[in-house]
DNA sequence: TCCTTAATGCAAATATATTTGCATTAAGGT
DNA sequence: ACCTTAATGCAAATATATTTGCATTAAGGA
């Protein structure tokens, strides 16, 4: 049988290097900032091979983003759903308030809004986060706690620690603390 | 005495078709594809004149998106904060959802998130919302309304629905109504 | 080990973006 | 009406980005 790909060895060291360089840039250049020629310079790899198999920074940059912000998160399990929304919103607020957080994730929706036909990507970015909601809600509704919809998690907690952090608003625990207290009907 | 600029005449008719040109495109093609020689042959300008004064797309098309989004909208006024928020609220929300709201506020933050020197200019243009919203609750506030904080409305009135407009989630009337009841201590 | 060929590198060619020099037009003041 | 010069247009020059052709390397299977 003959091989259609080659996905191991050289091809793989490539691309992870290549991943290396867009991360390194991305923290200390700002996105506009970065472009093929030094990105390859960067990883030791001929901008060719970058043009072949990305087509456009922009194209990399997005990839690169993306499997960052795909990685799973440790999702909280402490027995009381107020709890777990906390750690967990806390934790998305540290991730988003740190430099390289705030930068990959300004990246991402810098390298996906161009382009009108990745909206189903965009969407796409959001699945985990939504899938950890579910799995926190599930459990809260098990436990027979009453639970906001993900609907409102998302409009309540996610909206605003993203719209925070693409403003360059503080977004920091505190900021965590009070919407989650916020959502589950802390009243005025 | 000697003319330092001559923004009149001219320069303006120049402007105002080069900002013509800029909706235009932007509205049947998506931010990514536009470049300054085909707004200038679309406003009729050389494309020289666009580098001499803008210099790069991204601020040009920056400055049209920013005078748009800067538009006053109407104000509402109605004698009640939760009929004030709901009827400002369905207005964004209608905006945003329109093919050229959404456009223009995607090619906002596209343009400014890549420099990373615009963070100040992002939050400037989210200033005459927060202008409006500390208006209505100032009325509440004579009124006697126990009223929200600007920071919260920020969070759970603007943030949802841009949010919902850069991942490309329907934002519609219904969705703003939800978010005013939620705010306004609706309860679970 | 050997063979096929995907993946890469390199240099040159091409395309596209941006700048520059100079002539022309027309604000804006006298 | 006249003068100065900011603003523009145009063509050429330059810079930068992207593609292409071909040689080389090394997966991955036999």
């Amino acid at each position: 049988m003959i091989a259609k790909q080659r996905p191991g060895g050289r091809t793989a060291r490539t691309k992870s290097s290549v991943f290396e360089a867009v991360t390194a840039l991305l923290t200390e250049r700002c996105y506009g900032a970065l472009n093929m020629t030094e990105i390859a310079e960067r990883a030791g790899v001929a901008a060719t091979s970058l043009y072949r198999r990305w087509g456009d920074v922009r194209v990399l940059i997005l990839e690169v983003a993306v499997e960052r912000l795909m990685q799973e998160r440790p999702l909280p399990d402490t027995g009381s759903l107020a709890q777990d929304l906390q750690d967990w919103a806390r934790s998305i607020a540290v991730s988003l308030a740190s430099p390289e957080g705030s930068a990959f994730f300004q990246a991402f929706i810098a390298a996906a809004l161009p382009t009108g036909s990745d909206v189903a990507a965009r969407l796409d970015a959001l699945k985990p986060r939504i899938a950890q909601i579910e799995a926190m809600l599930d459990r809260a509704a098990a436990r027979g706690e009453a639970a906001p919809s993900v609907d409102d998690v998302v409009d309540m907690l996610l909206a605003p620690l993203y719209t925070r952090t693409l403003f360059g608003m503080p977004t920091d625990e505190s900021v965590a603390d009070r919407l989650v207290e916020r959502l589950l009907g802390g009243g005025r």
